[in-house]
DNA sequence: TGACGCAACATTGAATACAATATACAAAAA
DNA sequence: TTTTTGTATATTGTATTCAATGTTGCGTCA
């Protein structure tokens, strides 16, 4: 039988503030005092700061000692890093894929490589950051390597907000396509090495768009705001 | 100035602890009860249990709610994927290293080696796995990614105890050597594709070793002692 | 004799109380 | 007027207390 899986208080915290940071409602800077989010959410503060030294070990916020925890606002370079790091371990992934995935999970790609076609026809930029997100955690899933699917989803959260930010520019789009029909040719043919090359190029073209918004993003908020919370 | 770096009570026990792990002093079942770790430790169980929090977001222990924190035992395909994963970090890291490492950060490694040429003359165990690690852990510096070189870290190190105490084993100590020989080599010549090729190999011929050694293990210890902590 | 239920104990989960540290502001001296 | 210093306040770090839950063992009843 399937044992029930409990959650404690701690963990159900720790998933809400990530969805709050990653949807952008805690942006960059904003320091998470106890008090306060112990109010909001309605826990006490022991179950609250368990949360945030989960969050912490995750490098999602960073804490200064006596002075509080804060959302990370990584730089330029931090970023640039962990994409490069996300294209080493999507490629690796991507490689083991197509030694491992079955045919069945091939064809599963397929489908959404397709349905990602779609969202470009009717422009629905939210379902297709989606699908886009889909494939490439199906991808990593197909590697059958659990210690390599965590460590992507743990990176890939981190990268969440700031790729979905930049998932507003559209001059890079069509090239993505054509990209993902390719990462979909190389995965039926199981051209691993070719697969490996390609998936971290993608997230490398990846990089050059989030530039761009991470700069024009910056003039929009000159100063950080003292937040509530 | 440099800043004084504070070390709150729970980091300081977390790397207690991790240390106690990796030593082999709190073999994996170990269950890790709050009270009697206090004691130990002379710390009250709050700053213990967010130690915990973390290393359980390290995934060198596991915690079943109301039954407490035990130190994680992998078993061999957990093994196996890490040390998969850790070619694949290590491999690109390699990679970047050919890329970015200066001539000076390239002397170092050529020094190393050559210690390690020694420690093996001399056969000296521990000496040869502790520079063995340092080339390691050089060559992920010189990547010049600090998210890869800290992903590297959190994973070396919990794969630390196993591949210690696979150390002893003797029949594969000349490959690895001369595979290290052909590292140093590739590096110089900054071939970063054989590079990487090289270091995934290299770790793959790890996982044999460690493999025998942890079925080895296994007959050792029949059944999991209750031990104090 | 075996199974069920109840109760006592042990252990973790959560909340609160207290201590240590940092920041901000005001008052005093140069 | 400016700088410095002391004090009040806010906030985090740590300890302790209370509650919830799981486990074990014994006794009773079929």
């Amino acid at each position: 039988m399937e044992p029930i899986h409990r959650q404690p208080l701690a963990l159900q915290v720790a998933s809400r503030i990530r969805d709050l940071i990653a949807t952008d409602q805690f942006p960059p800077g904003t320091p998470l005092k106890e008090v306060n989010l112990c109010k909001q959410l309605s826990v006490s503060r022991t179950p609250l700061r368990e949360a945030l030294k989960q969050l912490i070990a995750e490098g999602l916020v960073e804490q200064i000692p006596y002075r509080g925890v804060v959302v990370c606002n990584p730089d330029q370079a931090s970023i640039e890093q962990m994409l490069e790091l996300l294209g080493a371990l999507e490629g690796f992934a991507g490689e083991m894929a197509c030694l491992r995935a079955t045919p069945e999970e091939i064809d599963a790609i397929r489908v959404l490589t397709q349905q990602m076609h779609e969202t470009y026809e009717k422009d629905e930029r939210l379902s297709y950051y989606k699908i886009n997100q889909s494939i490439h955690r199906s991808i990593v899933e197909f590697s059958k390597n659990g210690e390599l699917i965590r460590s992507h989803e743990r990176l890939n959260s981190r990268l969440y907000r700031i790729r979905f930010l930049s998932n507003r520019r559209t001059d890079r789009w069509h090239t993505a396509i054509e990209e993902h029909d390719a990462i979909l040719r190389n995965l039926e043919q199981r051209e691993g090495l070719k697969l490996n090359k390609l998936l971290r190029e993608h997230l490398g073209h990846t990089w050059t768009k989030v530039k761009d918004v991470y700069d024009s993003l910056k003039k929009e908020t000159p100063t950080i705001q003292k937040f509530l919370s």
